[in-house]
RNA sequence: UGGGGCGUAGCCAAGCGGUAAGGCACGGGACUUUGGCUCCCGCAUGCGUAGGUUCGAAUCCUACCGCCCCAGCCA
């Protein structure tokens, strides 16, 4: 087994079935062949980063060929700027497609040609059913469907509408060109599906050149069979579809044999679904349309754009799929896996900058006047190749608030009146008075250090449980920093049928920290440094700021932090 | 009441007749100048339920139960 070649520990479902395929020469001397087949008509959430990194890991592990298809058979729905955010987002996923870039529009014309042939070979034929009348005539899941009256019609009547129909002659919605197969089936699907409908309208890539499209149904198995993908991937739901795709894979080899060689297959398995976020594209398009979040790319968002710029990478995401694994099963994915993922390649990456979120002010008594001293900090702990820096100290720091507590509990190992604690790689300092505000908040602590605990040549003798981070007041830069939390305050905000799932949104999803204390340091980052801000967490410098003067950095994600969940 | 799919730990998920992998989460401990990281340990006498076949069943058979999808000229 190697690290590239996934084949050996990759112990799926759907690797199994290529392997099987494989050992039985199913495929002749054909590459394993495969696609991701997005609609043109939104933003690309992480569900979808599951489908195209299954997709491509795939056609690598396999040595095959991995191709990017637009399914853009509805230009009502569909734009040009979706195909460019969905492939600049694929793109930044690490999926490449080579030269393999298609869009089901490409095929227009084969695809009538093959039509053609299936009005001819009389398994297809116009209906001028409207499209009540066609929903009528279905039937139900319990009932068997009723013949359409147009289904006897002759084949010469049939290829002089169809091809009336692309000549634009009829009005939208008219007329649609169905198959012949059984009305009577339990699979709706098999019951005279539509394959092409009128609509004068106006395609993003072929413009007013048709009046006619065809469906899904139709468009994507021949698209699939033409491209000649080996295994088509879809999702649970069209496993119903799954019948009638290989009854047009069959009529497209039977059909049209110079141009269809191969009969794909296709294998469905289930989307990712992840707790405290939504995936569909309609509720997804709510948050955005309505103002709960600030666009396609916020940070909250489970877009592939949101997570970029939130700082999430793309190696992350690579690695939480992977772990998600792939099944048949319905599945509601834990959001802390991809948060492990995601900290785990940030771990011996990120290097280590100091920042005050909620600042609170710690005057050194014993301090030299005026005086500084630079103290040495790794950049990141265990690798000396990453460096060391020079960091400010003086006799007025700031350090995190909730280090502090006046009345602490028995395992709290920070400052406290009459108690020790480390300044991260600087010395121990006391706390020996606390200076309140008229209300009594804590406005100011009083402390003393010691000369001899220098970090590095500690002769103190003296042994701290507590470790903090600082930075000195006189040096500190001032930063504004964008804490990102989950969206949803509950696990799955879909699940109640009867509450709006908006009702769920947590209030506290995002807290802006404006003069963040930082060490002078960070100023040095440049877009697309990721940091870790010491016992905080991950942060990424935004790309794109609102106010330009002052450096944003966004929360990728918190540290594991158990003293928090040993006080809960 | 038709057709299809799925039930293995809190969440994912291997397993394919030989006696329940792994990850996340969780709990405990070691280490630690990040309450981070790392490292140990623990975590299903049990695989939706009930029967049956078998020396042996999560795996095979039968019946039941539960959840999900399908009646677009969307994909």
């Amino acid at each position: 087994m190697t690290e590239k070649n996934g084949t050996e520990f990759k112990s799926n479902f759907i690797y199994t079935m290529i392997k099987e395929d494989l050992g039985k020469g199913l495929l002749g001397d054909k590459p394993i062949h495969t696609r991701f087949p997005p609609e043109p008509n939104g933003y690309l959430h992480i569900g979808h980063a599951k489908a195209i990194l299954l997709n491509y890991a795939i056609a690598r592990d396999f040595n095959g060929k991995f191709n990017l298809r637009f399914d853009d058979t509805n230009p009502i729905k569909e734009e040009q700027e979706f195909v460019d955010s969905i492939i600049a987002d694929i793109r930044w996923l690490g999926a490449d497609w080579e030269d393999r870039l298609f869009f089901s529009s490409d095929y227009f014309e084969i695809k009538y040609e093959f039509a053609l042939r299936l009005v001819k070979a009389g398994r297809a034929y116009v209906c001028d059913l409207n499209q009540e009348e066609i929903r009528q005539y279905r039937g139900t899941l319990t009932e068997p469907g009723v013949e359409s009256p147009y289904r006897g019609r002759p084949v010469e009547e049939n290829l002089d509408l169809f091809k009336r129909m692309r000549d634009g002659e009829f009005p939208t919605g008219s007329r649609v060109l169905r198959a012949k197969i059984d009305m009577a089936s339990g699979n709706l699907n098999m019951r005279d599906p539509v394959l092409y409908r009128i609509l004068h309208a106006s395609h993003h890539r072929t413009g007013d050149k048709w009046s006619i499209y065809p469906m899904y149904d139709f468009d994507h198995p021949f698209s699939d069979a033409l491209e000649g993908i080996t295994h088509s991937l879809c999702s649970i739901e069209y496993t119903d579809h799954r019948p009638l795709y290989d009854w047009i894979v069959e009529n497209a080899v039977e059909l049209m044999p110079e141009v269809v060689k191969f009969h794909s297959h296709q294998t469905e398995f289930a989307r990712l679904n992840m707790t405290h976020t939504v995936m569909s594209k309609r509720k997804l398009r709510r948050l955005v349309e309505e103002g709960y979040v600030d666009g396609w790319d916020d940070p909250r968002m489970p877009t592939i754009a949101g997570l970029r710029r939130r700082g999430v990478t793309a190696e992350a995401i690579a690695d939480f799929q992977e772990r998600v694994g792939v099944s048949r099963a319905e599945s509601t994915v834990d959001l802390a896996l991809l948060d492990h993922c995601i900290r785990q390649k940030l771990e011996t990456k990120a290097p280590r900058r100091m920042v005050v979120l909620d600042p609170l002010k710690v005057v050194i008594t014993n301090w030299t006047a005026g005086k500084t001293e630079n103290v040495k900090m790794e950049n990141i702990p265990g690798d000396e190749s990453a460096g060391y820096r020079e960091v400010p100290f003086s006799g007025e720091i700031y350090i995190e608030r909730d280090d502090f507590m006046e009345d602490p509990p028995k395992k709290f190992f920070r400052l406290a009146p009459g108690r020790e604690v480390r300044l991260k790689s600087a010395y121990i300092i006391r706390c020996e008075e606390v200076i309140k505000d008229g209300d009594g908040n804590v406005t100011e602590l009083r402390c003393t250090y010691d000369l001899l605990s220098k970090s590095g040549s500690d002769r103190s003798g003296k042994k701290v449980k507590g470790v903090i981070h600082w930075v000195s007041t006189e040096h500190a830069a001032r930063v504004t920093v964008n804490l990102y939390d989950n969206l949803f305050v509950v696990e799955n905000p879909e699940e109640d049928d009867e509450k709006d799932f908006i009702s769920h949104i947590n209030p506290q999803s995002l807290i802006v920290c404006r003069n963040v204390l930082a060490e002078p340091s960070i100023l040095e980052a440049t877009p697309g440094n990721r940091y870790q801000f010491l016992r905080k967490g991950y942060f990424y410098l935004d790309p794109q700021p609102s106010n330009k003067d002052v450096p944003v950095f966004n929360r990728i994600v918190a540290l594991r932090d158990s003293w928090a969940r040993k006080k809960k």
